[in-house]
DNA sequence: CAATGTAGTGACACCGAGTGCCGAATGGAA
DNA sequence: TTCCATTCGGCACTCGGTGTCACTACATTG
């Protein structure tokens, strides 16, 4: 996680079934993410248009904005239906887990990936945390997934979730998460799960009672 | 701070000295600034074209964009002397000062406003946290903030700046800083010195070895 | 096998942000 | 006055994004 799997899965997920209606969808939004994808890596995010993507994946470019809102949102697979699964996730976590300690283990739980889709992975994330049209797009996505940790912590600590406390945790979990991601990107010798583990620690270890004071 | 000053001052500072050269501008940033946002407030941010800023302050449009990068950083004053300032008062500050204790302090002062520049800055914040598109382009500033925060939390503890922990402080600390934000733009009953004091407490809190375990 | 309804497609025109280019306007200095 | 530096602002262009509308493809129903 941060943006939602996707591969170049060739679509169909499960279930082959086409229940009904009328005209079929001529490509899916994994295929043109991807076809995307591949041109920005070999281009550069700024250099390719939307009318190149179009072309490359053989639509029209008004088809092409009705898969995507935007062009900024091609790194992002179904990113709502990832914060869904979260906060399912989360919600079954015994209650008894410290709040803190539940919230790390879902941020790791989500983005703990196959080993085959790590690579991809990379690439999605370095655009994501390179490009600045996409590190400014981003903020909106990382507000919902905020929202997500903050109303966990809300609850388990009996507050609101706009209350400072729960917005603060929210905050500093998306920082420990995404300093994390930055660490990974710059050298993969250690796996993704154990550098969040281990700025998480940062943090506490900063602001702890007995910390860098 | 978060965005720097920057009132509707008729500009010129405190020395009034037009040393030499070709012709003088015809406007100030502050001006169109001023003019911008009062536009934004009173139509929306999306409903003012650049145009129309242009036209309220009599320039060409094309003059708007020498003296604005884009319409996203109208609400920001010159930003980049403030983090200037704010790494001079940081660098100041006796060593003997917990780190943390130190950027809470530069954030609270560096955040502190006179009385009358209050209603200005609530408006601009306002903006600033409210309309999406402000949001996404606040990210690009806040990384170079987070930087400062990096970099002098790094000085001290003798890491890198774009080591986890220094990296993780950065973010714990913007994110602290926007929730108090967001809380004062509720309910302004608190002053915002307090809410960010509050709001940073609350990380130590969340995460201190004794907290809500 | 038509007739009908439904959903996806893509062309066209249009808007707004942002940029490159270049000549015109302005004011100080030689 | 002439020259130079600097700002101004119009024009044309690119690109992302949207509204509209006719067309296409497919399933269902009679």
């Amino acid at each position: 996680m941060l943006p939602g799997g996707g591969m170049p899965t060739t679509e169909q997920g499960v279930q082959a079934a086409k229940p009904r209606a009328g005209r079929q969808p001529s490509t899916t939004h994994a295929e043109i993410s991807h076809i995307a994808l591949t041109l920005f890596i070999e281009r550069g995010f700024d250099a390719v248009t939307v009318d190149d993507i179009a072309s490359a994946a053989s639509i029209g470019r008004r088809t092409f904005f009705r898969y995507f809102a935007s062009k900024n949102d091609l790194p992002w697979g179904d990113f709502e239906a990832q914060l869904d699964e979260m906060r399912l996730y989360l919600d079954a976590l015994p209650r008894e887990l410290p709040v803190i300690d539940a919230l790390q283990q879902a941020v790791i739980h989500f983005n703990h990936l196959p080993p085959n889709e790590i690579g991809y992975h990379r690439q999605r994330m370095t655009l994501l945390l390179t490009v600045p049209s996409l590190i400014a797009h981003a903020s909106l996505r990382y507000a919902a997934w905020r929202q997500v940790i903050a109303e966990y912590a809300a609850s388990r600590l009996g507050l609101a979730a706009d209350d400072l406390k729960p917005q603060a945790i929210g905050w500093a979990l998306l920082g420990a998460s995404l300093a994390a991601y930055e660490e990974w990107l710059r050298d993969d010798s250690s796996g993704l799960d154990e550098l969040i583990a281990r700025s998480y620690q940062a943090i506490g270890d900063a602001f702890g009672p007995s910390g860098d004071r």
